[in-house]
DNA sequence: CGTGACCTTGATGTTAGTCAACGAATGTGG
DNA sequence: CCACATTCGTTGACTAACATCAAGGTCACG
């Protein structure tokens, strides 16, 4: 999760974090948009999504959390959040209350700054979205959210560079993308066209993660992969 | 700048940091994409986006940033960036070291939360227009940033509510909402038409800035207003 | 008086949205 | 065990938003 350089008994100590867990079916408010919080919620099991809404019922996602990483780190800074988080298929988070993150952040400034890095991978991955949502094709953002969360699993280690479980229904699929549910349904076909995505039910398989990675002019250096100070 | 409740000797601190200033004419790199940066960029005078590029040329501005803001405080926690800062404008920049940003936050706990804090409300304004290009129409963007910007201006005590000097080119105002020169052309000339914006050269008016937030549905609140915890 | 940066306009092409329907898989209660 | 509903994926016909291309206009500046 933490993508920092901790000693152990840091790490231990972000690890052992007290909470309650809450498990829920899909499609429910993990944090509801605008609301005011006293926990952070670090996904245990499932898939949550960070998401925005229009007035006409537009959504659009703007995160995906896969298990291990904290969701609204965030709300310790800053409580009241903009956005709503909600699970995406059925997940278990654990609800830390701030007081445990702000008395751990207190104690080591490593930590702080773990936190604080936190977030800024958090931006990094936006500010690439932002470019990708304003500026790429829907097939190039397709290609290039493949290419990201295949390395991000594998980080993770929930799967190979090139397959990994990915339960996320086709509509959601495209609220991250900004297209629709029916245009990436055909969008995804061009890809399997292409020889560069097969799909077994949740299962994601990319043949030719290399050509994949080239089309979607794909730079992992966003994830930070080189690692802190 | 720093949106964050500070002990004024804090906040004398800040404003006091030190840092060569650097002036650069219009649509110069001020921190090159990619790079690993020893500093952070305060902006002093003139305005300055944050880009993105892909490799057919196309650009995305993923932020502005206008005289008070830090551009890259992330780079604090995080040196190697994932992004390039340019000038829009002529534009004067105070190059703090982040040695002297690293003391600061390691001497008061304040002070470093209010550096995350920072950081947590640029990752609130990315991920607001994550969902304005994946979500609203060229003309709901352009009224949704009009709305923000005249915002942060006032904030910043450089306009009031509905005037504001905003030397961005029309160019530059569609890299930043994702869309052509010529149809960001048409999409102004549209507001103009509705009677939600004139403009003078730079200076901006916004005749009925309620109505404009309302076809907006622009929601001040991912600003942070509400002051920290 | 020419040059370059910026703004504006028109004609045409392409991507993606909308609407409507159907099929496959899964689960539920009678 | 079977009608039934629900959710999810898929397809086709049509439309709207925006991109692209090409040209001209305005203004400041040397």
């Amino acid at each position: 999760m933490l993508r920092s350089p901790l000693s152990s008994a840091e790490r231990k100590a972000v690890l052992s974090l007290p909470g309650k867990e809450l498990r829920t079916s899909a499609h429910r408010d993990i944090v509801r948009p605008g609301h005011c919080s006293k926990f952070s919620s670090l996904v245990v099991d499932g898939l949550a999504g960070r998401f925005d809404q229009l007035a006409n019922g537009h959504r659009q996602i703007t995160a995906l959390h896969i298990v291990g990483d904290f969701c609204d780190l965030h709300s310790v800074a800053v409580p009241q959040t903009g956005w709503g988080i909600e699970s995406l298929t059925e997940t278990v988070v654990r609800l830390v209350p701030h007081e445990a993150l702000l008395a751990l952040s207190d104690s080591s400034m490593a930590i702080a700054m773990a936190f604080w890095r936190d977030t800024v991978v958090d931006a990094s991955v936006l500010a690439k979205w932002n470019s990708a949502l304003g500026r790429r094709s829907a097939k190039s953002r397709l290609a290039h959210l493949l290419c990201e969360m295949s390395l991000r699993f594998q980080q993770a280690g929930l799967g190979t560079d090139s397959d990994f479980h990915f339960p996320i229904t086709q509509a959601q699929l495209a609220d991250v993308l900004g297209i629709t549910a029916v245009h990436l349904n055909r969008t995804m076909q061009a890809l399997r066209q292409d020889g560069l995505l097969t799909t077994k039910g949740p299962h994601y398989h990319l043949p030719d993660r290399a050509r994949l990675c080239r089309i979607a002019e794909f730079d992992d250096r966003y994830l930070l992969l080189t690692r802190g100070p």
